[in-house]
DNA sequence: GTAAATGTTCGGGC
DNA sequence: AGCCCGAACATTTA
């Protein structure tokens, strides 16, 4: 489920524990969420320390606890974090669970194509502290979005917004908002683009994602009324402007809808 | 019962 | 070598 804006929204669920002490760790150890952590580590290591802050970048999150450790969290297809009043009993798909004093900060993910990686140190990993700037960031420029396309010429433009590494947080809903709205069909190739096509899409990427962080971000609101968002889902979806069905098919992938009328 | 789901990674083919 | 595509991962829901 979660792109920029939701990861947003999780990573502010467990703010409710900041500054508080973490008392003790539940874990399932043994399930894929851990398979790039040492699930042992987690659990000697966080008792007793403050969970200090907290901070989302694309689709990832950064949290610190103590003074030397930190948990990065991927929420994958299906994580999630909530909190649960204290001495909560985690169900099936809780694979993480921090205990505190007053509250239980819970991850969940049944699917589990999320991940949880675990970090010692001063500072955060390197692949945080180098991270590319993601599209709601002042980092993320023209001159960076032309060169992430530029990095993948002949792939259809759709598959190029999902790529990680040039746009972090953008996900198959967004990239399908950001794409309508831009007026841009999601098949042509990214070294199609005119100049001007770019800059509108730089505009309308950076526009999406601000505006869906302060909807879905801040309080899990829906995103603007007219946006595809509210069409996309569901088979039967017509294009907000035009009010014909909205094409659907496989690119890069992914179910991508799109306007005929809108996007050339 | 079948298909599809807001994500990433890996292996094979060109 | 590099790029691109499809399969795989695990589970729930329509």
């Amino acid at each position: 489920m979660p792109e920029l804006a939701e990861v947003e929204f999780y990573r502010r669920q467990w703010r409710a524990g900041e500054g508080r002490r973490v008392i003790s760790v539940e874990v399932h150890a043994t399930k894929r969420v851990f398979r790039n952590a040492d699930a042992s580590q987690i659990l000697t290591s966080l008792p007793g320390g403050v969970f200090r802050s907290s901070v989302a970048h694309g689709k990832q999150m950064l949290f610190r606890f103590g003074a030397q450790c930190w948990l990065t969290i991927h929420l994958g297809m299906s994580g999630k974090l909530r909190v649960e009043p204290a001495g909560f009993r985690p169900g099936k798909h809780d694979h993480l669970a921090l205990r505190q004093k007053e509250r239980t900060l819970v991850y969940s993910d049944p699917r589990q194509f999320g991940r949880i990686a675990f970090h010692r140190g001063a500072q955060p990993p390197d692949w945080w502290i180098n991270k590319p700037p993601a599209p709601n960031e002042p980092g993320f420029t023209l001159g960076a979005m032309t060169r992430a396309l530029n990095r993948h010429r002949k792939l259809a433009i759709k598959a190029a917004l999902l790529l990680q590494n040039g746009f972090p947080g953008i996900g198959n809903w967004m990239a399908d908002e950001i794409l309508w709205q831009a007026g841009i069909a999601p098949g042509r190739p990214a070294a199609k683009l005119s100049a001007a096509e770019v800059r509108a899409l730089w505009q309308t990427t950076r526009s999406v994602s601000r505006r869906a962080l302060r909807t879905i971000g801040k309080s899990f609101d829906a995103p603007p009324r007219g946006w595809l968002f509210h069409e996309r889902w569901s088979r039967a979806g017509k294009c907000p402007k035009h009010r014909i069905p909205l094409r659907c098919a496989t690119i890069g992938g992914r179910t991508t809808a799109w306007c005929k009328a809108c996007q050339r």
